[in-house]
DNA sequence: TTTTCATGTTAGATAATATGACATACACTT
DNA sequence: AAGTGTATGTCATATTATCTAACATGAAAA
C-alpha cells in the first residue's frame, strides 16, 4: 500500500484538479488569491494540490452555485474551523449575517442542481 | 469527499512519483520501457500516474534491491496476477526457476535493508 | 576481456503552467 | 439609464517540467 498518503500531501498539478473539480484554472487561481486555497508551490512555483484542496474546491464550487460570493464563502470557512465557543452568535457580525441571508433568500427559488460529481476522466487519457 | 478517486486513476506527474518512490525518472521510464508498468498519458504526451503505479515503482524497486533482474520482475508480476491454476509449477520454465532461485541465493546474505518508506516530502514545498 | 544490464547525463523540442492585462456578462446600486 | 462590482474569459509572454534520443559508465556475467 506503499505510503500514507496524508490528504493533506500535495501530490496534484493543476490539470487534474481542473478535471477532477470541472473548474477553469482561472477560477482555481482566481480562489486562491481570495485566499480560500492555498496550494503548495513546487520549486518551479507551480502550484501542487492537495486532496483537501480538491474537496475545498468542490465546496467553493458548490456554494458558489449557491449564490454566495467571496466575502461570504470565506467567512463560512472561518467558522467551519472555528470550534464551537460558549458564544456561538459572536461569529458573525448582524450586517454579515443579514447579508448571507439576504443572498440566500433571493437565490431562493433556484433549481437544476444536476450538477454530477462523476465526470468521466478516462477520455482525458489514451 | 469529493470524488471515487479509484487508486487506478491517472493523477500523478512523473516529478511527484520520483519523491513518492525515490526513484529517478530516468529508472522509472526504463520500467516503462521494459513494460512493467504503464502509465497514462496526457493530450500533450506527459506521463501521469496512478496510486497503483506507484506500487507497482516500489515493488519494482524492492525487486531490483533483492538483485532480480527486469526478466524476473516481470515474470513475478505476471504469476501475481495469474489466479491460482490447476498445474501451478507451469508457471515459471525449468530455466526460469533455476535463474531465479540462483539470484537469491546468491543475494542470500545481504541486510541494511533499513530502506525506510517514510520520505519526507514536505522539504519539497514552500 | 567482452557483453549485458541498470542507470547517469546531456541536448533539443514541446507541453504545461505562471503572471498580468484587458474584456465581458450579470447583478446591484444610484 | 448609467455606473459599479464580481466572477470569469481570453490573450500574450515568460519559464518550468517533461519528453525522446543518444552516448557514457560501473558492476556483474559470460
Amino acid at each position: 500500500m506503499s505510503q500514507q498518503l496524508r490528504r493533506s500531501m500535495p501530490l496534484l498539478p493543476i490539470s487534474i484538479v481542473m478535471q477532477l473539480t470541472e473548474l477553469t484554472a482561472r477560477q482555481i487561481r482566481y480562489y486562491e488569491d481570495h485566499d480560500l486555497i492555498h496550494p503548495a508551490r513546487t520549486e518551479g512555483n507551480r502550484r501542487m494540490f492537495s486532496l483537501i484542496d480538491v474537496d475545498t474546491l468542490l465546496e467553493i464550487k458548490d456554494f458558489l452555485e449557491q449564490g454566495i460570493n467571496m466575502a461570504g464563502i470565506k467567512k463560512l470557512f472561518e467558522m467551519k474551523n472555528q470550534p464551537i465557543v460558549q458564544e456561538p452568535k459572536a461569529q458573525l457580525t448582524d450586517a454579515e449575517l443579514r447579508s448571507i441571508l439576504r443572498i440566500e433568500m433571493q437565490q431562493a427559488g433556484r433549481f437544476q442542481k444536476a450538477s454530477l460529481r462523476q465526470g468521466d476522466l478516462s477520455r482525458f487519457y489514451h
